[in-house]
DNA sequence: TCGTGTGTACGAAATCCATCGTAGACAAAC
DNA sequence: GTTTGTCTACGATGGATTTCGTACACACGA
């Protein structure tokens, strides 16, 4: 589905937990939460999450596994596009110096991030 | 308010606009939605977001004329950072080789940000 | 003075979100 | 074979979100 998917928050708990972990049976990823939630408030957020077509499940014995059906890098660009769009005004630029400014970056990554905005830039040249 | 500022669809949308014009009366704002709202619907909203403490207002004339309370750069930075967390497992080298590779940069852009790459970046080494 | 146009205030209604209680299925332990 | 533990299914509840309808205020022109 690559619609408007825009998680609300719990939804994005739940995905988050997914993502990291591939799959998950529901005390599984109510163990991994961030939040102390009932079981059944686990079990009910998957299955609305199943419901909206976010994830799938497969038996494993008596319980569920659930896995995520959306890749974590088309739900992260969804959300960027979205941030970028309505707070820094399409500016792509000032989200990156945000990001970089407040995060921090290592060496090693500044490094490969530099090579990766050659590429980028260079291919936004030939488009011009 | 640093505090938990999550915005819900519809306060981003009129929080957007307040950013991009400065400030807005109810007429402006509406206009400058990408939905047609009814004018009452978009009173409403402002004064949520008043009561919520995001925005202000002053009179002007009969009208009232809103601005945002909060900036822009705090509100994006917040977003950012809940994204990253989430979505990208809190690694911001993720989430901006997404947004470089998604949206593209300019020459000029990149040139900018390689800078603020190697400003961040030895920061980072100079706390390790 | 009497509409008319342009405002804000207030609250109602429909929907969505988040959490959980209770019930039923089923296997393993006693 | 009855109890106990672990699981899913199915609402139900309380609160937030979103959208308006209606009421009221006020200035201005006919």
């Amino acid at each position: 589905m690559a619609d408007e998917t825009t998680f609300t928050e719990r939804e994005l708990d739940v995905m988050s937990v997914l993502w990291r972990q591939g799959s998950g049976t529901v005390a599984e990823v109510r163990e991994a939460l961030p939040v102390r939630l009932g079981y059944t408030s686990v079990l009910k957020m998957l299955q609305i999450l199943e419901e909206k077509g976010l994830v799938g499940h497969e038996a494993e014995g008596r319980a569920y596994r659930y896995f995520p059906r959306v890749a974590q890098e088309d739900a992260g660009g969804h959300a960027l596009r979205r941030i970028v769009d309505k707070i820094f005004q399409g500016s792509a630029e000032m989200a990156v110096a945000r990001l970089v400014s407040e995060r921090g970056v290592t060496p090693e990554e500044a490094k490969r991030l530099k090579a990766l905005l050659d590429e980028a830039a260079s291919r936004k040249e030939d488009a011009a």
